[in-house]
DNA sequence: CGGCTGATTGAATCAGATCAACTGCTGTGG
DNA sequence: CCACAGCAGTTGATCTGATTCAATCAGCCG
């Protein structure tokens, strides 16, 4: 059970590169647990002891309103990590974060990971890399959400998962009422923006499945504004 | 001069409880720069080697789309640092930033922070913090523009300046078209928020004085969504 | 075969943007 | 010292993208 712990750990990128021992006294501080599709690691405005690292399955961070309408922040996945805010700063979750399959997760204490950030540059680095390309994405997040409507959102979207995927034929990682909540907007009107790009002629849709068959032409529409 | 440059550097909170010789090292490698007022420091997607400290005078960081229409990200102030972000990852700043008044800045080279920050630890959990807790104002931002509506978004800012300013007799630290735009929206849409914020009863406002005369209706309206 | 959830479509409504006109202030130059 | 140019802000009228509400449809699991 150790091992398999060091094992998960060494599969998470921020942890990559990392000498053994230090590995080994993660793991010792580390726990490894299980969640269920639908569970919720923790709320916004809560306490926030630990950060997390995803092992299997897929995790989203959100925030809600009272209304029920949600906002998703990011969406993460085997190697990454997440929740880090409240282990520098403040203390607690900015945001909710609640698993979207079954799940294996590592969290990670805040305490004895500071320890080791003092001990290991390098690590430190890392995490500043970390959280600096998450500022940038959060960057691009609010001006998109300010700047542009929902079409171009969506195929801002589309090219960064047909960049993730390396190819036209995309298959949609997420339900697509995650995905209207993750680019700030609700199902119908995704729904929406889905025929328009189609309309258009710049992709094709079926199911989760979407085909991109005019990459410019969706590139030119995402950098367009009003 | 030389001495001028450690002083700034020594009012520059993220430098704060740095032992002299590491700020004196910092100085060896600081720029000391003076700004004017609507002068244009750097852009969105710029090669970004260096990042920066107000030791007087107002930035502004923004996001602007072709049309014209501009997002605040954040606007800083004496003893605060930004663009970190290029010096940690990707190389690139994010946003663009504009003197909003005459102003001098620190300017800092990636290469010997990154130095430094190795010898550092202390500095380095500095940094983390630092981003963390521009993270979680992104976290806040993102929220604010997705779920709630201009007026809501008026109040909430309202009250962050009554915290900062501890009383409830506020000054508007920008003008109000640079408010509009920081809360995502236009003038006109402010100006009417202003207004049915004063016909609410919560606030007087005149020219950039605005008093609050109900701070928990404020805070029930800032809470409030549809 | 129901019944549930996710997704789509249509119609009505609404918040905010746009366009245009006007006010008031400031600072500059005749 | 006054006049006027110019910018920030306000107000009104209109337009539009997005949400809301409601109904329907498709796929999936028990």
């Amino acid at each position: 059970m150790e091992k398999d712990k060091l094992t998960a750990l060494g599969e998470i990128k921020l942890f990559e590169g990392l000498p053994q021992p230090q590995l080994k006294s993660l793991a010792d501080i580390a726990q490894l647990r299980g969640c269920k599709a639908g569970e919720t690691l923790f709320e916004a405005g809560q306490q926030g002891t630990h950060f997390f690292a995803v092992v299997s399955g897929k995790v989203r961070v959100y925030r809600a309103s009272l209304s029920g309408k949600e906002q998703i922040l990011s969406v993460f996945q085997a190697g990454e990590s997440f929740a880090e805010v409240p282990v520098f700063e403040g203390k607690t979750y900015p945001a909710s974060a609640q698993a979207l399959e079954d799940s294996v997760l590592l969290s990670i204490p805040r305490k004895g990971f500071v320890e080791l950030l003092r001990r290991e540059p390098e690590l430190a680095l890392g995490v500043m890399a970390l959280l600096s390309s998450r500022l940038r994405a959060f960057v691009g997040q609010i001006a998109q959400l300010s700047l542009k409507e929902v079409p171009e959102r969506l195929a801002g979207y589309l090219l960064l998962l047909r960049a993730s995927q390396g190819r036209d034929e995309l298959t949609l990682d997420l339900p697509k009422g995650q995905i209207a909540s993750y680019l700030g907007t609700i199902p119908e009107t995704l729904s929406r923006a889905i025929k328009k790009l189609t309309e258009l002629g710049l992709i094709e849709v079926a199911g989760n499945r979407v085909s991109v068959l005019d990459p410019e032409g969706l590139a030119a529409l995402a950098e367009a504004d009003r």
